[in-house]
Order: C-alpha cells, then structure tokens, then sequence
DNA sequence: CTGAAAGCGCTTACAG
DNA sequence: CTGAAAGCGCTTACAG
C-alpha cells in the first residue's frame, strides 16, 4: 500500500503541489486561493485519506510539536499523575509528549537525553538525576527550552518548578510536635539531592526552634535497594530506637516501606507511632489507618512547567529564568 | 548553534558524504572504505558532536525504529509495570517506544491511533477499547504490524497475547468454595469487553459446577463513575445481599474501592467476608489484612507480545497470527 | 490567484 | 576504493 503524499492530490486535483499543501495547512485563504478550489483539494485529500507525513515535514521546518519529558520513575503514582497532566496541558497547544523513566541512573538519564535530541523535540521538562548538571548544561548550550522539575541544582541558570519542600516538612513536623509528639524520626534517602536536603532541612529547623532536634533520630535508605532491604533497615532502626513516638518519611516508596515495616513489627498507628509521609499514594487512603500525608500540587507544577517551557520555546531569547516554589497540602488523616 | 550535518563532516574529512555515511552507519568495511579514511571521519564526527538527524534519515529510508503502545490507563500499576518491560524489551532491540493512554474513550483511542500513525511508527501494541475493531481493520489494511494485548475482538484475525482470563477466575471461584463459602459474589464492570466476559465465565462456571450459581449475585459497576459512586454501589449491594460470604473482583480498581466500602460498612476481612481481586497492587500487599490476588503475568505478556510484533515487522507476508495465553497466578494472602 | 523550484539531512544505486 | 546525484515528502520564497 503506497502512501499518499501532496503531489497525488495535486495530480487527481489538477493544481500544484505548493497549492495543495498551502489549503491543507490552512493557509488557503490567507493565500488567496479560490474556495472552489480549496473545497476541491479537501475532497481529494479526503478521498485519498491523505495523512501529511510529520517526518516530511519536521525535516523542512525544523520543528517536531513534541517535547521530552524524563521523570524518575513513571510506575510511581507521583511521577504517573504527573505525567498524565502534563501530556494533557500539551495536548491542548498540540504538542505531543515523550516520558521515558531514568530509574534515577545517571548514565541512562543521559542517554535518554541524547535520544530525545535525536529526535528533534523542542523542549525539555526533567527531573534531574544526582550528576545530570552537566548535561543540563549541554542542553542550554544548544539553546534548548528547559524546565527542571521536583528538584534541581542550587547554582544552575535553568527554570525549574518544585513544591515548596522545606515549607512542606517545617510545618508537618510542627504539627507533629503540636499533637505532642517528642521524639519524631524523619526517614530520608542517601541522594542528597537538594529537594531531599530541603526537606530534612524543614523537619530539622523545626525541631531546633523547640530545642528537641537529635541527629541520631534520622535513617538514609539506599534508594536503590530492594523493599526488602529497606523494610529490614526500618526495622533495625525503630527496634533500636524505641522512643521514636512519630516519623516523617521523605517520599512515598519509603512510607510504604515504613507502613510494612510497622507491621511486621506489630506497631500500631497512631497510638504506637504516629506517621507523616510526603507524597500521597493510593495505599494511603486505603490504609488502616489511613496516613497523613504531605502532597505535592502535581498539578500545579505540571501546568507552570509547560507554561515555562513554552515562553522559552516561543522566544528564547527574550526568556528570563523563573524558580517557582509552589505551596504542598497537609492531608490530615487518621495516623497522627 | 547551527546544526552539524554530514556535510560539514564531509568538508572538514575532506572526502564525499557518501562516505561519511557509510563510516557512521558502520557499512565502512564492508564498503571497503580504507582505514585510515575511516579513522579520519570518526574522528571529525566526535570532534564536531555530530548527532545524526533520526528526521531526515527516517524520511529516506521510510523506517522509524519506533513502536507506538496504547494502554487504558498508564497510572494503573497494571499499565505501568506493562509498559515499562515493553520499553525495557524494545530498547535492547534499539527501538523506542511512544506510549500514551486511551482512558477506555474510543475516540481518543482512534485519535492515538492517527497520531501514531503520523508519527510512523512501525508498529502497534493495543488494549484496545469497546469499539475500536473497525480502527484496527485500517491498521491492518495499511499493513502494520499490530498486536493487541489483554483484549482482543472474538472474529478479528489479529496476533494477541492476553492472561488465561477463564481459568485465572475459575480456579480462584474453586479455591473460595474450597475454603467453604458458599455465597461467592462477583463484581465487574459494565464493559462487556472479552476478557472481562471470560472472567465471569470462569466464576459462573465454577460455581455451576457445584449446582450454586446464583446470578443474582452479580454487580456491574460504572468504568467511568467516581470512585465514590463505586464505593455507593458497593455498599448498597452487600448491604442488600447480607448472606454473601466471599466476593471476587474482576480488576484491581472494583478491588479496590470494595476494600473502602468493606471498611465503611464495618465488615471484616476474612471474617465476614473473603475476598479476591484480580491483578495484584501495592495496596493489596500493604492492606490489613493482606489481599489474595490472582495476579497477571505481565512480564510473559510484555515480552511475548514484543516478539509477536518483532516477527510481523520482520516479514509481514509469512508472518502467521497468533493468539497466545499466558496462565496467571492466584496469590494467597490473608483475606480468604 | 497559482506554479516551478530549492532545500531540509540523510541513504544508496550507480558510475568510475 | 570513492564521489556525484537522485530522491524521501514536505514548505515557502519567488516569479508571474
């Protein structure tokens, strides 16, 4: 089955190809082309299912209406929601979307970065991982629109958009010790990228400014070991730490791998422990208990993102860099 | 930045760019291209960052080295894990994949399916919805390599590769009368999509097998209604059919929001209730108690269906179709 | 109001 | 062993 191009509708419609292609493009009036005309070229296209071939096209214009987006891990519901609005808001200005999944590897982050200049996308909305500064850099150099989203690197002249971390974490510790809670963990992981930093950094001011922070209450998992690994390491850590009466787990993966660990321990929330995790889950609200959580404003972040990549795809020049902060959503629930 | 092209590699190694393409493309040898003149044009190409435009070589060859995957719903742990080793399978055969998500809308699946086929992709993986026979009758006009997964169309001749949908429910049905319930409600969506069909079928069976089918038993939920209406119509149904004494849901979703309405209504699992679901799910393993899930093979499936898809593209004419069932696994948690 | 022609960056059959 | 040239399907400046 030979594909239909331009030049058979020019043929079976008697005008040229630089005719046809301005009415398919729309531009038919603004070319002073006779409606009769235009209504011919319609017709024919139609007949032939004409379906304009993208490739063709990029290659002559330059442009490809897409845009990469690489998050950490697109099977975690964070990053999945995430996603799904993104594409959505992309959609509405006709730009069509590429999400592929670092799994927080530096060398797989680069190579995906490599693919999607290959293919030609005009911009970039990424989470960072740990080292990609530099080939964030490489992008700027080759004037590609970018916004780094969830996290990014302090000293960096790139847009980016996070929820406001340290805000997150300084007020749900405040509202742990509000509910008088005295020896409240937090559960972090060893990547120490700034948006972990920042929210450490907020469980720990707070407990400063009451004079009851100790170091020694605080766990690092490894983010690439397995559940099981993590779920073993909880469990060493609260057996040995007994008067921890509240936690605050810095992601979803390491709630959830919290929530078993209470289990297999047999801790009951909140009366045992009480519990905070960043980043709503399904498994959350399901719970019993159902957990308080910090949530992120996914939706927030998906649409300024997209407005930033875009003001930057429109003029690159003209462009100024925007760190946005937005605001996360204490949802209290039954585990405090 | 002006882009770097053969051209330029071809000026600067002084030789043709024919040659140049061929040392890139690796044909060198085989070219019988010298040595030395290889070394010099690699060299030129690494020393100017050369990136081969994947457009422009498209539009030559026609080939794209990309397959499009349409899911119902990539944020469904089920979806997701699916589509992440479809792409892992697809990258070790240097192709990319472009997923997107239909929402069970037929209209938007048709539009994926027109966007997919203007971005050129070589060939399709497909849930696909209710009425999209008919979009994939073009697909198979227009010689694409197609093949649909968890779902297919009884009479259409297309390659599948979808769970033993029949069994799965019919031994977890066997497996609850074994336990002793003798009143074993089924919930399923209104779809009346095949493997939704054949999962009834497995359960009605089952129990007709022991002369206790009750079709009276039975609940069809809304896909697209809120999760709380689902939960409503949960509850209104076991609170209407007090005698029920285990329940098996036909998806991870129906389970789901059954575990809510269980909680809402006060009824303990096992005790008042055992229950089933299909697809396995973080909450399920995280849920008090644990849930019995009769869990898909999705690992089977992903790479089964990559080499269907592999073999059609290969040779469309000898290619034979194929309708391959890959048997589940029942999960026995706590909740029975 | 419409058409001929150049050119986007490649690949490859052909010629030498 | 290497090069000149055609052509993939478009878009658009230019000419008339």
């Amino acid at each position: 089955m030979k594909r239909i191009t331009i030049k058979d509708i020019a043929t079976e419609a008697q005008v040229s190809i630089s005719t046809v292609s301005f009415v398919i493009n729309g531009k038919g009036e603004k070319m002073a082309i006779s409606p009769a005309v235009i209504k011919k070229v319609q017709e024919v296209a139609q007949k032939l299912h004409y379906r304009p071939s993208m490739i063709a096209s990029s290659l002559r214009t330059g442009k490809t209406r897409s845009i990469g987006l690489i998050v950490e891990d697109i099977s975690n519901q964070f990053f999945a929601d995430l996603a799904r609005v993104i594409e959505d808001e992309a959609k509405n200005i006709d730009y069509r979307v590429f999400y592929c999944s670092t799994g927080d590897d530096d060398a797989r982050s680069e190579e995906l970065v490599q693919s999607l200049l290959q293919a030609n996308v005009e911009g970039f909305i990424i989470t960072p991982t740990k080292n990609l500064e530099k080939t964030i850099d490489l992008l700027l150099k080759l004037q590609k629109p970018v916004v780094l989203i969830d996290r990014y690197f302090a000293h960096q002249k790139v847009s980016h958009v996070v929820m406001d971390n340290y805000e997150g974490s300084y007020s749900a510790t405040k509202f742990l010790m509000e509910k008088g809670c005295k020896n409240i963990a937090v559960v972090n992981n060893k990547s120490q990228m700034i948006q972990m930093k920042l929210r450490e950094k907020g469980y720990t001011d707070a407990l400063k400014e009451e004079g009851i922070y100790d170091k020694s209450l605080a766990l690092y998992l490894d983010y690439h070991a397995s559940e099981q690994r993590r779920i073993d390491s909880l469990i060493g850590f609260f057996k040995a730490n007994p008067r921890i009466d509240a936690v605050l787990f810095l992601a979803n993966y390491m709630g959830l791998a919290g929530l078993q660990a209470f289990r297999n321990m047999g801790y009951r929330i909140p009366e045992n422990i009480s519990v905070i995790s960043f980043d709503d889950h399904d498994s959350f609200k399901l719970h019993t208990p159902t957990i308080s959580v910090i949530a992120q404003p996914i939706e927030d972040i998906a649409i300024k993102s997209i407005q930033l990549l875009m003001s930057q795809m429109t003029d690159f020049d003209a462009f100024k860099i925007e760190k946005v902060l937005k605001k996360g959503t204490l949802i209290v629930r039954e585990s405090v």
